[in-house]
RNA sequence: GGGCGAAUGGCGGAACUGGUAGACGCGCACGACUCAAAAUCGUGUUUCGCAAGAAGUGAGAGUUCGAUUCUCUCUUCGCCCACCA
């Protein structure tokens, strides 16, 4: 018999979509649009397993969505400025803009090969300079909203490189590159005002009810609104400071504040910079690990100032200011009052220190000698031993009842606190979106007008290994205006802006006069389906919504501050380990099978150790590359194998036989057709065809249930079903006519799961253009006898067929004439029966 | 330390709003074809038991005629955040 070959038939289908233009889409109001769009790779060289996954669920959905009949926008586009480029290009000595283009055409060509239903008319790359003209226009835009500032902040400073270092480039608190120990250092820095956003991006969240739950918990934490009060406390012996004033959320342990602590950058700092053992202090407090964990355990020290701050709630209660290194200047005001009986660090602190320790909230009314020891409670109960406040039910009722007093008594204010922090988007580095800034002689920024953009990137094809290279491009950074000179901004955007509109340039890719359409814009957005990986849950996603708020911010023509709709987070693909006997790992390449042993294919008698399922990653060689794998098996295999076995959204496990068992149901597939396109003998004339039309039904119904649910890995397991009952139907006697009928509904019902297998099986039987998704019927589907579990005592017995809607008088009357059931029973008297139609009786005796 | 989620055969997983637990696949075993192997096809495959039957969805309780599904407590694992005042 003749074998499926996927070689000729994919690269027929896929350059018969090229020419066909089969997926480019214009904007047409007359139907409903889907907007299906998956994260943008970053072009690295070669795509892997994960885009194989990502783009392979993003296409089911798009075609899927095609085939219902909806204007699907279906884009892709290139994450292209970026570290990586910049680093191969130090490595190879070439420019980051050949690395990346090179990339990018033979990720191109192998993402083609995997069949996806792209508009490749609307292909972008952010490192275009007619992507990033528009990027250069919006920060124009923001900086005349008022979205946009400058300020000192601290960066990773490598001395010896010469260079900024990115967190990730730090390693043990030394230069990744040099070595070098690194520094902190202060530069001037932009950064777009996203907090002004923070209620807005906390309130959206509440709409975005085809979210995953995980990930706006994620946003939700990472905004970060805490509800409390900003009080002031006096100081008494200064002569530099009246006060010093304190965010809390707890205002109502007020009483039991037994000491004031400072962040050592809070502005008192100042006043103590020439004391050495201040100094000493300081530096004491930026050596205590690196890591996040560390830094939260690290034992809390402080400073002792000669400083008394009083207790605005009792003017004769009188505590030390301390300088503390668990005081973080970036959050609140960088200062807070300690009550270490109800909180577990300032606990740990006064018991150090020697400090009061009073407890003023006890979990029962009236207990004024409850004693803290050496845990601090937490717990809601009563306040005590604080004067007018006592009694209040902690902590609903005496927080709001302080805040009131405090306010009254001006000695404090209600306020709303964020965690988020604006963004920082300046970044020392050369491959990146120059942002469209000049200084005058004075050091004034100014915008560099906007007939003058795109402010293009300098061609560099030696980088040289340290510092800034725009810095260093005397010649780009000159620039004249109207008689006057000006130095360029040499910084670059953080990528992140680049990906935070690139679905609004989707809308109209070749746009000029702006970043997007807003006639296109509308029809298109939101992004009804947006795919991609969980760990972009929280920057990338929250940047994008903070863009929709800010362009639309000021501006009438656009009514959106949503970008996504839908979101779908996939999970990884993994694959197992393996080490030769030395440890060293080796990669599914060098592997074979032998007599059920994976042995070292070029030494045989050396056996493998196989170690835990991880995710793919080069350093423990346990990748699979995507092209060789289509090479083998194809696309239609690989897409089949990446949906199956585990639900999308959960990791998946690679293994060799999986895709070969994917491989040969193709295959069988492939025989299948063959069989029903050709063999079919007009003689037998019997059978009407009932049975064959209601599994068509019922199948349409599960794979269109499923692909709704994104429940793909059932779809596959649909699909084996489905191989097995038409080969089963086959030997029946329906017409021509029947079988070809329903097997075409159910070849359209598995297209957007293997698009070339079943567009070459509908094109042999004559069906080329106007693919339609098949309706089911319901009353079709409906069978007419139905199995109606018997219980008894809630115990499975056995099993009736009967017609379906019978009477419950019926249905004991046959489970009489059954003795299986009946010695069950055992002549007991039914004391009661509980009876649910079509599905299950239960005998209780 | 805080938050979120998960736990079902040898393995990946299925089970709609509580109603036949283990679909489908992998693996394994046996059989057919073959001189033989591969490929292919067929049968079986939760555990205990010869069987009738019994037990069974991380552990323990609860609600219910009935719980993988709902509630509570606990255990283990995973992910995210982390000195957040």
């Amino acid at each position: 018999m003749e074998r499926y070959n996927f070689k000729i038939t994919e690269k027929k289908w896929q350059e018969y979509w090229a020419k066909n233009k089969t997926f480019s889409t214009k904007i047409d109001k007359t139907k409903k649009k889907f907007y299906c769009l998956e994260m943008f790779p970053y072009p690295s060289g070669k795509i892997h397993m994960g885009h194989v996954r990502n783009y392979t669920i993003g296409d089911v959905l798009a075609r899927y969505k095609s085939l219902e009949g909806y204007n699907v926008l279906h884009p892709m586009g290139w994450d292209s400025f970026g570290m990586p480029a910049e680093n191969a290009a130090r490595q190879n000595m070439l420019s980051p803009k050949d690395w990346t283009e090179s990339n990018i055409s033979n990720m191109k060509m192998q993402l083609k090969r995997l069949g996806l239903s792209i508009d490749w008319d609307r292909e972008i790359s952010t490192c275009s300079s007619e992507y990033y003209k528009h990027q250069q226009e919006f920060f124009l835009e923001l900086y005349d909203k008022g979205l946009v500032y400058r300020k000192e902040q601290y960066v990773n400073w490598d001395p010896v490189d010469q260079t900024v270092l990115a967190n990730e480039q730090v390693i043990d608190g030394k230069g990744w590159r040099s070595g070098a120990i690194v520094e902190r250092r202060k530069l001037n820095q932009w950064f777009f005002n996203i907090t002004k956003f923070s209620s807005e991006l906390l309130k959206g969240l509440e709409n975005l009810d085809q979210w995953p739950n995980k990930v706006k918990v994620m946003q939700k934490n990472w905004i970060g609104k805490s509800f409390g009060c900003e009080v002031e406390f006096k100081i008494e012996n200064s002569s530099n400071l009246n006060s010093i004033s304190c965010f809390t959320t707890r205002p109502d342990t007020l009483f039991g504040m037994s000491f004031l602590a400072v962040s050592v950058d809070h502005p008192l700092s100042k006043f103590y910079e020439d004391d050495e053992k201040f100094k000493e202090f300081k530096k004491q407090c930026s050596t205590t690990g690196t890591t996040e964990e560390s830094i939260a355990n690290a034992e809390k020290i402080g400073f002792k100032t000669e400083l008394i701050a009083i207790n605005p709630l009792d003017n004769n209660l009188k505590v030390p200011v301390y300088f503390a290194n668990f005081v973080l200047m970036e959050y609140g005001l960088g200062a807070v009052f300690g009550c270490p009986a109800h909180d577990q660090r300032d606990l740990d602190f006064a018991l150090k220190y020697k400090l009061k320790v009073t407890p003023v909230v006890s979990p029962e009314l009236n207990k004024e000698k409850f004693k803290i020891q050496d845990k601090a409670y937490t717990g809601p109960g009563y306040i005590c031993n604080s004067s007018f406040l006592n009694g209040l039910k902690c902590p609903d009722e005496s927080i709001i009842k302080t805040i009131e007093y405090l306010e009254n008594e001006k000695l404090g204010t209600k306020k709303i606190n964020f965690r988020l922090k604006d963004w920082g988007v300046s970044r020392q580095r050369y491959w990146g979106c120059p942002i469209p800034i000049m200084y005058d002689a004075e050091g004034k920024a100014h915008k560099v007008p906007k007939e003058m953009l795109p402010v293009e990137l300098p061609n560099i094809n030696r980088l040289e290994p340290t510092g800034n290279p725009l810095d260093k491009e005397i010649k780009w950074k000159k620039v004249s205006l109207n008689g006057k000179n000006y130095v360029r901004e040499t910084d670059t955007l953080d990528t992140f802006v680049d990906s935070s509109w690139y679905f609004l340039r989707f809308c109209s890719p070749h746009n000029k006069n702006y970043g997007f359409d807003f006639e296109e814009a509308k029809y298109w957005m939101p992004v009804d389906q947006y795919i991609g990986g969980v760990e972009h849950a929280i920057l990338h996603l929250l940047y994008s919504r903070f863009f929709m708020q800010a362009l639309s911010y000021k501006n009438n023509n656009l009514n959106l501050k949503e970008p996504f709709k839908g979101l779908f987070t996939q999970g990884m693909v993994c694959h197992e380990t393996y080490k030769d006997p030395e440890n060293n790992w080796i990669s599914p390449d060098e592997i074979e099978i032998k007599n059920g042993e994976k042995v070292l294919k070029k030494d045989n008698s050396i056996q493998i150790k196989i170690g835990p399922i991880e995710s793919m990653s080069k350093s423990k060689k346990n990748t699979i590359d995507p092209e060789k794998i289509i090479n083998t098996y194809g696309a239609d295999s690989v897409r089949l194998f990446i949906l199956s076995d585990s639900p999308p959204e959960k990791d998946v496990q690679w293994s060799e036989e999986g895709i070969i068992s994917c491989f040969k149901f193709i295959q069988k597939l492939w025989s299948l057709h063959l069989k029903i396109s050709g063999e079919i003998e007009e003689k037998h004339k019997k059978d009407s065809g009932t049975n064959l039309i209601k599994f068509t039904h019922q199948f349409i119904k599960k794979i269109t249930d499923n692909l709704n649910n994104f429940s793909y890995n059932v779809i596959v397991a649909n699909l084996h079903e489905m191989y097995s009952i038409l080969s089963k139907e086959m030997a029946n006697e329906y017409t021509r006519e029947t079988i070809v009928e329903n097997y075409k509904k159910i070849l359209i019902a598995v297209m957007p799961i293997i698009p070339h297998f079943s567009n070459e099986c509908l094109s042999l039987l004559g069906t080329r253009d106007n693919i339609k998704w098949p309706n089911y019927d319901k009353v079709i589907i409906e069978e007419d006898f139905v199995n109606i579990v018997v219980q008894i005592n809630g115990k499975k017995r056995g099993l009736i067929k009967t017609k379906k809607n019978i009477q419950e008088d019926i249905i004991l009357e046959n489970i009489k004439k059954e003795k299986n059931i009946m010695k069950h029973l055992n002549n007991l008297e039914i004391k009661k029966k509980i009876y649910i139609q079509n599905k299950l009786i239960n005998i209780i005796v």
